[in-house]
DNA sequence: GTATTGCTACTACGGGTGTAGTTAGGGCGT
DNA sequence: ACGCCCTAACTACACCCGTAGTAGCAATAC
């Protein structure tokens, strides 16, 4: 059992707010979200997300402590995979490779970025030396094609 | 202009079902949805669903023909990379590799379609030869490791 | 000790969304 | 001619979600 909670929208930035600080008061977890730059949500608006959260058992609340401290009861990863899983199936049909070929076509991931996931996947060794000497200088970040992305 | 609009999700089903079927009225378009296993919706309700398409400028309607012929008004493959797009900020922060890394732990996605999408992408040539000579027969759908998926 | 501040618990509420009922017109079967 | 069915337009509505206000308490500041 122990199936992730889907979560929303609102309670996913939560999440990754807490993933980010591993654990967090309201307070805490508030200012992470400022931080993010998702405007300034009201105190109470965070610990109710918070509250709908733990009442679905995606955070785990520490009421030892006070104020109370949260803690995502599941990993960032396995929560992303579960994610993807949904994606893939409901938009791409469960076509992983057009997934992928829509990637690179939109430029968010170059050839060699995808030849750098093949050697790391052939040689269960090292973590990630990032692309090893990759040409293009700039890490990261939405490159893409034009884009507006307000 | 002429940004794509936002699906909801029983809109987006709609959508496939017109862009599985090219174009339809509201009966041949709930006939599709039946068919994809999306339960029994009432007549009324993909024609509303359809309306509001309209309304965002989703689908186009021939007013002429009657009952209606509806008709999607942007390509399936410009309104998936939106989404793809939109997912991979999300969800995954724009980090393309650690989603397609995802999606080969997850066996969603083997080396050898990935080998394949590079080939595709190295030769702008032929268009999809299926991943060639894949050793494996069974083409498709949803290997994955365990999964109970409803 | 009285006002202030920091928290938690509960309540509230407006808009979006999924789903469908109701009303009304036009063609067709008999 | 009469009633039925298909379809279109409008209305209905309950539930979810984002967002936040209010009440009640306890520790603190003065």
């Amino acid at each position: 059992m122990s199936r992730v909670p889907e979560l929303t929208p609102a309670e996913f930035n939560v999440m990754k707010a807490l993933w980010h600080l591993g654990h967090a008061t309201v307070a805490e977890a508030r200012a992470e979200l400022v931080r993010r730059g998702g405007g300034e949500p009201a105190y109470t608006t965070v610990m109710t997300l918070l509250g709908r959260l733990a009442s679905k058992g995606a955070v785990a609340v520490d009421r030892e402590r006070e104020p109370f401290v949260y803690q995502p009861a599941f990993a960032r990863a396995s929560i992303l995979k579960e994610r993807l899983r949904d994606f893939l199936d409901d938009v791409f049909d469960g076509e992983a490779q057009a997934m992928v070929l829509g990637l690179v076509e939109d430029e968010s991931l170059t050839l060699d970025e995808l030849r750098d996931i093949e050697r790391r996947v052939e040689t269960p060794a090292a973590s990630t030396p990032a692309a090893a000497a990759g040409p293009s200088g700039d890490r990261r970040e939405s490159r893409r094609k034009k884009e507006k992305r307000a």
